[in-house]
DNA sequence: CACAGAGTTCGATATTTGTCGTACAATGAC
DNA sequence: GTCATTGTACGACAAATATCGAACTCTGTG
């Protein structure tokens, strides 16, 4: 049996073009940015413990697009799923994008 | 009379999130980051000057994404259009995040 | 076991997006 | 002025996307 986490991560992996173009768009969402901001700001997360303004499934949809362009993973922990920024993964392939993206934000 | 240009750039100057999401949104297309790299390597370029696998329209539908997220600007030169990436006003706002997607991409 | 909590999955739907072809506008060349 | 060049504007249309509600799975707890 594969992990769906697994599967995500490797969704987009074909050139450097294609997967950059996906992150690039898994970002360019205000709820997604949102996300994404306050995991970098709060470490790890619940995808219960963000307050946005959707619903149950819209917000699986949300989480299930970052996980799918290798922006964060998710892990299970009890009963809520474990939200995390890859930072490493993002720093390594995307030098400096992350902290673009994040830092632009909060201006 | 108020030209094509100013109102483009001025489309999505709401918040600075927005704003991003913009920007991000329109890097988030391969053929849209093939123009912003040529841009960024060979400098000014007439909309034709791509040999992009598309059709003139298009071509002109992704030139006027661009455009209206602020990425590049277009002037015109006799017959053709030139187009530049506005490289100033992208740092002044998200410093880093032109370089960040630039280098990601030829890796 | 039954039940509640946390997310996912599955249609359904409205909006956005990428693409095309055709018609149009502006400009330089004849 | 007429024509070719360069690109834009306008529908049209298929595919992708964001959103919802309802049904489902899995986990811990009574």
């Amino acid at each position: 049996m594969i992990a769906e986490t697994e599967r995500a991560e490797v969704a987009s992996c074909e050139t450097g073009q294609l997967e950059l173009a996906a992150v690039l768009h898994a970002m360019s969402d205000p709820i997604r940015l949102r996300i994404v901001s306050e995991l970098n700001e709060g470490g790890e997360r619940a995808c219960g413990a963000f307050n946005l303004p959707i619903t149950k499934s819209t917000c699986s949809h949300h989480f299930r697009v970052l996980r799918e362009a290798g922006v964060i993973s998710t892990r299970v922990a009890g009963k809520s799923r474990i939200n995390v920024l890859r930072r490493e993964a993002l720093e390594d392939r995307f030098p400096g994008l992350l902290d673009a993206i994040l830092h632009a934000r909060s201006d």
